[in-house]
RNA sequence: GCCCCCAUCGUCUAGUCUGGCCUAGGACACAGGCUUUUCAAGUCUGCGACACGGGUUCAAAUCCCGUUGGGGGUACCA
């Protein structure tokens, strides 16, 4: 049997980090199997799902590239991928369910249920549907339904025993079936709830292995009752950790970025991205922490995913986008650049300075705070900034003058440009460090710099003589 | 409240299934050194954990039970 899993968020609000890291797995446990790896839109919340949302998604998995084999965009022998599409297959399976007694139609308004929620507060019971409408006779609540009463469709849950499963990443898994409620299938509106389209899409589309977050191991036996109610065989479970917080909740847009749109924005690479993404509950043999998706795809199992919810660490994950920084080739890094500010600028300009700051970048996004100073207008540069606490502005107006005239006339080089000024210092009888500081605060403003004479080559002799004598004037 | 899941350095983890090779290894972060024209990058060293308590066993991070802690679920949301 050929292994046909999916990853299927629902499209409300920006892209999750979340849906990256269920996707990966599922489409690394595709590819090690030669199976196919799915997206499927669940946007049966009328309410909250949106368009946008949904194209982001696919943007976002993509930038990623994390690709599907089958999907609402890309089509497929199980289509449509869109639960919207697909009303008409639920309400079938739903009302086929009530046929065979698996599932009862319930009348009860939100106001009743509102009532018996608070009855059931008061005396510390559980919350759960009293299963009135179950108990009653069939013909009793149709006769409301004629009348002309809001209805759905509820499952039948066993009143007692249990209910076992096992789950590749935790073993085996018992819940009571008196803890479960009998869950709404099919809303009043007519449209299936997450636990009835799930169960329906997952069997109709092939799917062998059901990858998906912890968060829905407790509905799990809802959905094994569904597979048995309907006659047919369950996938293998396979419940992955939340990602969290540094708190350790459940990973949050209030705590933490959870936009993949903001990782894409701040300059993180995808491929830095989905390394790190990898890390969290996948280990490499060997310790390997940099590997690409075809290591992975190697290695990968899903029964090697850790149990335990991993805190998803900035830190960290800048730390791994340095690496894949420093990896490009200049050509790519400038490419890459590109829509962060680079591209605004002269082609062969940007490229002599990519490898100064290659190895200072954080993020892509840094680009436009680590080169300002190579384009446009320098401000007036700051006394204090150009002596430092070591000197005195004398000495340092004594220190540029000598750098001056050499400026002017030097081979301009960075080789050349070094030697000349180490010379400087050397006659002036100073470390060559009192005289670079100054001079890197003089042409480019600050203190922290690619190196001094590489800069300057950039930045060209007219310029940097500009800025010299700028700054000579402030110290006048 | 009830149900379920989880538990090794601050963080990500190796080791746990198949108990001895673990005076617990690696990575990030942090601290210090080296390098050095600054900042990075690189490199070296250091700091730092088996949650607790019982059991089983010649032997437990590894198996069992309990406690504690954390998380998730408890919707006509997914």
């Amino acid at each position: 049997m050929t292994v046909r899993v999916r990853v299927a968020p629902s499209p409300t609000g920006d892209p999750h980090v979340g849906t990256a890291y269920v996707a990966l797995f599922n489409r690394t446990w595709a590819r090690r199997n030669g199976g196919q790896f799915l997206l499927r839109i669940e946007d049966t919340d009328r309410v909250r799902s949106n368009a946008e949302s949904e194209k982001m998604i696919f943007e976002s998995l993509r930038w990623l590239g994390l690709t599907w084999d089958e999907g609402p965009d890309i089509g497929g022998p199980c289509g449509p991928y869109r639960q919207s599409e697909r009303v008409a297959i639920y309400l079938e399976h739903a009302k086929s369910l009530v046929a065979s007694g698996a599932a009862y139609y319930c009348t009860c308004t939100a106001e009743r249920l509102e009532g018996v929620r608070k009855a059931q507060d008061a005396a510390k019971l559980s919350p759960r549907y009293d299963r009135r409408c179950r108990d009653l006779p069939a013909s009793e609540v149709q006769k409301q339904i004629d009348a002309g009463a809001k209805w759905v469709i509820r499952m039948k849950v066993p009143a007692e025993g249990e209910c076992r499963f096992r789950d590749v990443v935790r073993g085996e898994v018992v819940f009571a079936w008196d803890q479960i409620d009998d869950q709404v299938l099919l809303k009043s509106d007519g449209w299936p709830t997450y636990h009835l389209a799930n169960v329906v899409d997952d069997r109709l589309m092939g799917i062998t292995h059901v990858i998906r977050a912890e968060e829905w191991i407790s509905s799990t036996p809802k959905h094994i009752r569904l597979y048995e109610a309907f006659g047919w065989t369950p996938p293998v479970w396979c419940h992955v950790p939340l990602l969290r917080n540094k708190d350790r909740s459940k990973i949050s847009k209030r705590k933490n970025p959870t936009s993949l749109n903001w990782y894409r924005d701040q300059g993180y690479l995808p491929e830095a991205m989905v390394n790190f993404l990898a890390l969290m509950g996948f280990s490499m043999p060997g310790g390997v922490e940099v590997f690409g998706p075809a290591d992975m795809d190697r290695e990968f199992s899903i029964e090697k995913i850790n149990a335990g919810g991993p805190v998803f660490d900035l830190q960290k994950l800048d730390w791994m986008n340095g690496q894949y920084l420093r990896k490009l080739s200049p050509d790519e890094l400038a490419t890459r650049l590109g829509p962060f500010g680079a591209a605004g600028h002269d082609a062969a300009t940007v490229r002599r300075i990519v490898p100064l700051i290659q190895d200072r970048l954080r993020v892509l996004s840094d680009w436009t705070e680590l080169t300002a100073f190579f384009f446009g207008d320098l401000a007036a540069p700051d006394p204090a900034l150009l002596a430092g606490k070591k000197q005195t502005p004398a000495q340092v107006r004594d220190l540029l003058s000598r750098a001056r005239p050499v400026l002017a006339a030097a081979e301009w080089t960075d080789a050349a440009l070094e030697a000349s000024l180490r010379e400087v210092a050397a006659a002036a009888g100073v470390k060559p460090g009192d005289l670079f500081m100054p001079l890197r605060v003089a042409v480019t403003g600050r203190t922290n710099t690619p190196p001094l004479t590489a800069t300057l080559e950039v930045l060209g002799r007219d310029r940097s003589l500009a800025r010299v004598d700028a700054a000579l004037a402030c110290l006048a």
